[in-house]
RNA sequence: GGGAGCAUAGCUCAGUUGGUUUAGAGCACCUCGUUUACACCGAGGGGGUCCGCGGUUCGAACCCGUGUGCUCCCA
């Protein structure tokens, strides 16, 4: 069979794919195997694969499919979140499109549109991880709104609420006005904005006093104030403490109060307190009770409280309500000012701190032994810096808001009888069954749902059943689960609220590392983003390159905790990489038919066979200790330079017969299985094109996607030494070729001068070929007209027709001398020193002295052979 | 305002308890080369005040202090 020119991707990552599904090499069911199990970090249900997915999910595959071939029983899986805002945001917009509104729709017709719309375009994004070529276990595909998921989240809701660990109150929250839901505080993206600080006058309610200035950058709550506050300290204002001050444009009197939450150097010293619209007036508000006037309403606008500018959006009053200020003579001045402002994470709204009652997770109690296992490394975090983030978070925890006033999601199990009385049961029947009192009420449901990661942190326990049928025997085998990929952006609101989870329902860690990956970011380094349109098309490149090169690509580039920064040039080399392979099998294939079955294997190849076993075996080593170590990126590039250096640039050349030559049997099939030991190597990370190279060597019997590794062999040092002196040689004797201009198809005579023949006279049928001597000879003494170069302590006469550059020559040999000398020197003042002397380790100190030895005899041989030229 | 982290070649990064030949890799760059696996290639090469300053030490990219710049998290 004719082998392509050019390695081409498409048809066969389709084939392979369909043959391990159709084999169901992905399917896992418990067994007497070791489980090795990992959880998808369930994408939204409405999202598309972007390049933080691909990372994401290409890491999990290289994990899963290592314990594969490692004989672990792995189970990855695969499952979408509900994501209660995101959802209803798309079917809300959806609805819009048809000309309907969510407010003209009951509950239920609205949730039929919903599940309509789920069902049609959700889960897009579970298809496309079958591109990238990722092992997942399809039969189990789980989704946070599955029947017996929504059953187990209501069950762990009253649990909850039994266990007093979850209670209702009125609070302030964060408010999205878009979504006209509470947020908790981990959806409230703070970001900078420029904005405007203005110095509002207000009139005294004091003789001879006219005004009081205060500064602020929201004058749209001016119509909320309650109070002015001063510090206590501030002899400014001391004498007007206790006295009166008129809000403008409404003339509403308030007190003008002392507290130290003042800054003096702030603005100017004094504040406007707004209780019902920031967070920090509202506290102020309870120590002097102060009244709380709300003047906006859900939408973001202004309220009838508001007394002015009804209906109009807040935001939008901050021009009109400075116009009639500074027509009422109230504005001073207005100035620059950046600052902090909340945006919803969902929505990109101005984030509005609201006082609303809601209901909450008392977080104090379940955040203790959840620290615990973390802390004491039970469960392990790669890299481990994100140990500290973790505990700072978890020493300062509020209690976590989850209501939403939202309809798709899990509906909150809380009834209200006509009098306000609450009952958290399952149903209405299991209210009137356990509160027999109720039986005859009116009683109604809640009509909030619960925050999305209110599911989400039962994961690794529901998607086995551990709730909904604990104990069972899935959940036995299969939790704790093995490692955790995910972003460190969700470190808060998915990974410790697992740990809070698995301590609650298990009493037992959901997972033993945690992986966290970086952020991907363009090449300018700012963060992807729909907006700037730098996220690259996925599929798009895919397609192009293929999604081995994709995958090669991203992991290349991708330090273990660090930001990637994506580049597409990563994937050309992953691409090119594709084609090395390729055309390493295209030379292999051509061999095939060229063995020879007779006689022993020369000893030239047998030397090369032997380096390059103890160069895998080595190598073999090196990479399982970075993957248990979770350093990935240096893993593939290892795997990369095993490959495209010592194998095809090294091994195959000096194995590589001559013209139109046989090769022996027995050295073309140990370069087959040395081969195939690559592919086992690469297939983590590049899962079908080794697939496809591992059956187009020869037929087999195996699959490489569940081939045991074979395992490492004795690693021999001195055949390594031998093979790197013959590298040394090689590349020392190419480049004085390179200098003198010597044409590769012009053969050289080299005479070597040496102490010790032997280590050369192993290496002699590789050199001569490789260097394209005709002939290899020793002495022991100079010779005449001949290019010399000097290597250690030994010397290399080249002798050739080409005419030869003694100024070339001289410069070389003096620039390296010069190196030598003073790297002597600087040996010569460690030695030189009594304390380094008396301090050093005795092993240390033996080092510095052959450090020496080996220095003069080099210097020694560039003289020698300078005074020859 | 509080906390965490980073700064090594043009770029992205390694550099393990301070001593392993006066710092390594990949990509990019330069020179040479189309010899039947591969120009999506081969051979070779150049390139660094290890952010600045101070300290500890016989010895510092590595430890300590400090300054500068950047990133992230929390308020």
């Amino acid at each position: 069979m004719e082998l392509s020119k050019n390695y081409i991707p498409g048809e066969v990552e389709t084939k392979w794919y369909k043959h391990w599904v159709d084999n169901g090499y992905f399917h896992s069911e418990p067994n007497e195997k070791k489980a090795y199990t990992v959880v998808i970090p369930p994408p939204n249900v409405t999202g598309v694969l972007h390049m933080g997915h691909c990372l994401n999910n290409t890491i999990q595959d290289i994990l899963v499919r290592r314990a594969r071939m490692q004989g672990y029983n792995p189970c990855w899986v695969p499952g979408t979140d509900h994501a209660s805002i995101a959802t209803e945001a798309k079917v809300v917009a959806m609805l819009r499109e048809r000309g309907i509104t969510k407010s003209s729709l009951s509950r239920d017709e609205f949730l039929g549109y919903a599940w309509e719309w789920k069902e049609k375009y959700g889960g897009i994004i579970l298809q496309q991880l079958r591109k990238m070529g990722c092992s997942l276990d399809w039969e189990r595909t789980s989704f946070t709104m599955d029947p017996a998921y929504y059953e187990s989240v209501i069950k762990v809701f009253i649990d909850l609420y039994n266990k007093g660990k979850i209670y209702r109150g009125k609070r302030m929250i964060n408010w999205d006005v878009r979504a006209k839901t509470a947020l908790s505080d981990e959806e409230v993206i703070h970001k900078e904005v420029n904005g405007k600080i203005y110095h509002l006058r207000y009139k005294l309610d004091v003789p001879g006093e006219e005004y009081i200035t205060i500064a602020t950058v929201r004058p749209e709550t001016i119509l909320g104030d309650s109070a002015i506050c001063v510090h206590p300290d501030d002899t400014r204002y001391s004498h007007l403490v206790g006295k009166f001050a008129f809000v403008p444009l409404i003339n509403r009197r308030i007190p003008i109060i002392a507290d130290d939450y003042v800054e003096i150097e702030f603005g100017t010293g004094a504040l406007k307190v707004t209780p019902a619209h920031d967070m920090n007036d509202f506290q102020l508000g309870q120590k002097y009770n102060l009244e709380i006037i709300d003047t906006m309403n859900d939408d973001g606008t202004m309220s009838e409280a508001a007394q002015l500018y009804i209906g109009q959006d807040r935001i939008e009053v901050r021009k009109p309500i400075i116009k009639d200020l500074e027509a009422a003579g109230n504005l001073v001045k207005i100035e620059d000012y950046v600052h902090q402002v909340g945006f919803s994470e969902r929505t990109d709204a101005i984030v509005e701190p609201r006082l609303s009652l809601q209901w909450w997770v008392d977080m104090k109690q379940l955040a203790a032994p959840a620290l615990d296992v973390v802390m004491s490394d039970e469960i392990s975090f790669h890299p481990a810096k994100f140990k500290n983030v973790y505990r700072h978070w978890m020493e300062n925890i509020k209690d976590w808001c989850i209501s939403r006033q939202l309809w798709w999601g899990h509906r909150i199990p809380a009834w209200y009888d006509e009098d306000g009385n609450v009952y958290v049961e399952a149903s209405i029947e299991k209210v009137n069954e356990k509160y027999p009192e109720t039986k005859g009420k009116t009683l109604t449901q809640d009509s909030d749902c619960l925050d999305t990661w209110f599911s989400s942190w039962l994961w690794p326990i529901e998607v086995f059943k551990g709730m909904s049928n604990p104990g069972n025997a899935e959940i036995n085998y299969y939790y704790p689960t093995s490692t955790l990929v995910t972003a460190p952006e969700i470190i808060f609101f998915w990974v410790a609220r697992m740990i809070m989870a698995g301590e609650e329902y298990m009493g037992k860690i959901p997972f033993k590392d945690v992986y966290f990956t970086g952020i991907v970011r363009d090449k300018q380094g700012r963060k992807m983003s729909k907006s700037l349109g730098n996220s690259p098309d996925l599929l798009g490149l895919i397609d192009q390159y293929g999604a081995d090169a994709v995958r090669f690509g991203i992991m290349i580039a991708s330090p273990a905790g660090n930001d990637l920064l994506f580049d597409d040039s990563t994937i050309e080399q992953g691409k090119n990489f594709n084609n090395k392979l390729w055309n390493a099998t295209k030379l292999l294939k051509m061999w095939e038919t060229r063995q020879n079955k007779e006689g022993v294997i020369p000893q030239d190849a047998a030397f090369a066979m032997d380096w390059f076993q103890a160069k895998l075996s080595a190598t073999q080593l090196q990479v399982d200790e970075m993957l248990k170590t979770f350093r990935l990126s240096e893993a593939l590039k290892t795997i990369y330079g095993l490959f495209w250096d010592d194998y095809c640039s090294w091994y195959l050349e000096w194995i590589k017969p001559g013209f139109e030559q046989p090769i022996h049997q027995g050295v073309y099939e140990k370069t087959l299985e040395f081969y195939d030991a690559l592919l086992q190597l690469l297939h983590p990370f590049m899962p079908f094109i080794t697939e496809e190279i591992h059956h187009t060597l020869k037929a087999q019997t195996e699959d490489l996607c569940v081939k045991a590794y074979t395992s490492p062999t004795h690693v021999d040092e001195s055949v390594l030494k031998a093979g790197e002196l013959l590298q040394n040689v090689i590349s020392t004797l190419r480049d004085a070729r390179n200098k003198n201009q010597i044409k590769p198809k012009d053969a050289i005579e080299l005479h070597i001068q040496t102490e010790l023949n032997a280590p050369y006279q192993i290496i002699q049928n590789i050199l001569t070929k490789q260097v394209n001597a005709a002939s290899v000879q020793y002495t022991s003494a100079a010779i005449g007209s001949s290019i010399v170069v000097a290597l250690e302590k030994d010397k290399f006469y080249i002798v050739a027709d080409q005419a030869i550059d003694t100024a070339s020559l001289k410069e070389n040999l003096l620039k390296d001398l010069a190196h030598q000398q003073g790297f002597l020197v600087s040996v010569d003042k460690k030695l030189g020193n009594e304390k380094f002397v008396q301090n050093a380790k005795p092993e240390v100190l033996a080092i510095e002295q052959k450090k020496k030895a080996d220095a003069i005899a080099r210097i020694q041989t560039i003289e020698e052979s300078l005074a020859q030229l």
